[in-house]
DNA sequence: GCTTGACCTCAACTTAGGTTGAGGAATTAC
DNA sequence: GTAATTCCTCAACCTAAGTTGAGGTCAAGC
């Protein structure tokens, strides 16, 4: 029988809804840090099922695991967010979805402008220039175009 | 001296911004489709400069690749899209850039609603729940999560 | 004490949108 | 005619967020 205190791998998947592969890849990632019995099997504090409850929460506001890694090793010795920290957080995730919805935005307005224009030339389309470039909506790595010239667009 | 009908990848590289690799990458997905010369060589017509600007500004607002396929696919006899094709191809994309800012609002709304809550709940967190894990705002793959329960969470 | 189920590690696979490099052939410039 | 570009194919690599499977170990029930 397991400690009342320590939870295996299986038991805090079924807890959290994970997968045991996910949790095992978070602890990879720094997320968790379970330690070991003496057979070196995963042993999980009761703290950890809010732990990985706010990884889900902060994932599914768009927040990579990366940040989540990052927001957690912020909190002093690896203490699982309380309230006041997840205030703090969420204050700062507001401000990333606010900055999405207004880059879509201000991409829907150049679409309307384009609406019936069918110009479709590099040189002159609104939708078109480097900014954005930079920071297209798709997913997928984001590589440097190189500069260009042209002559017979349009 | 080449044809003044048709451009090498270099030239058409040149003219669209694009990398060599980027137009090969895109002919293996069937967005051009060059014809070859005596050596080998891939030459492609005048008019894949605008069907590649066509790509790249798709692109931008956040149609896949595949779906830029689709939408080239179903011109005429492979044309070039004109005037027409974008006004039909930019409404229905409008639709889908109004989609996600409408999930984004939602997502901020009910974030507004928890930020000083502080429950970080599976069981009871507005911001959790099954809809929203099918819809996650971040990249990267989908995987469906096993149903669950749960008793001392909150 | 033995079987069953849960657990272990490690490597390979997935999607999307390409890049990078090896090894070789064609074209262009002088 | 030769040197310098440009081009060719094919395979391996990159990120993100995990999954899947092989081959082996640990723990628990009876």
């Amino acid at each position: 029988m397991l400690s009342t205190d320590l939870l295996s791998i299986g038991q805090l998947a079924a807890r959290t809804g994970l997968s045991v592969s996910a949790i095992r890849f978070y602890e990879a990632k720094g997320l968790v840090h379970p330690i070991r019995n003496t057979g070196g099997q995963r042993r999980f504090p009761r703290s950890d099922i809010r732990r990985l409850s706010f990884v889900v929460i902060a994932q599914m506001l768009g927040l990579s695991i990366q940040d989540i890694e990052g927001q957690l090793r912020r909190l002093p010795e690896g203490r699982t967010p309380n309230r006041k920290d997840w205030n703090d957080i969420s204050r700062a995730v507001r401000a990333t979805i606010d900055d999405k919805i207004a880059a879509l935005t201000r991409m829907r307005e150049r679409l309307d402008g384009c609406i019936g224009c069918g110009c479709l030339s590099l040189k002159t389309c609104a939708l078109y220039n480097r900014e954005d470039r930079a920071a297209r909506l798709g997913a997928g790595p984001r590589y440097v175009v190189a500069e260009f010239s042209e002559s017979d667009l349009g």
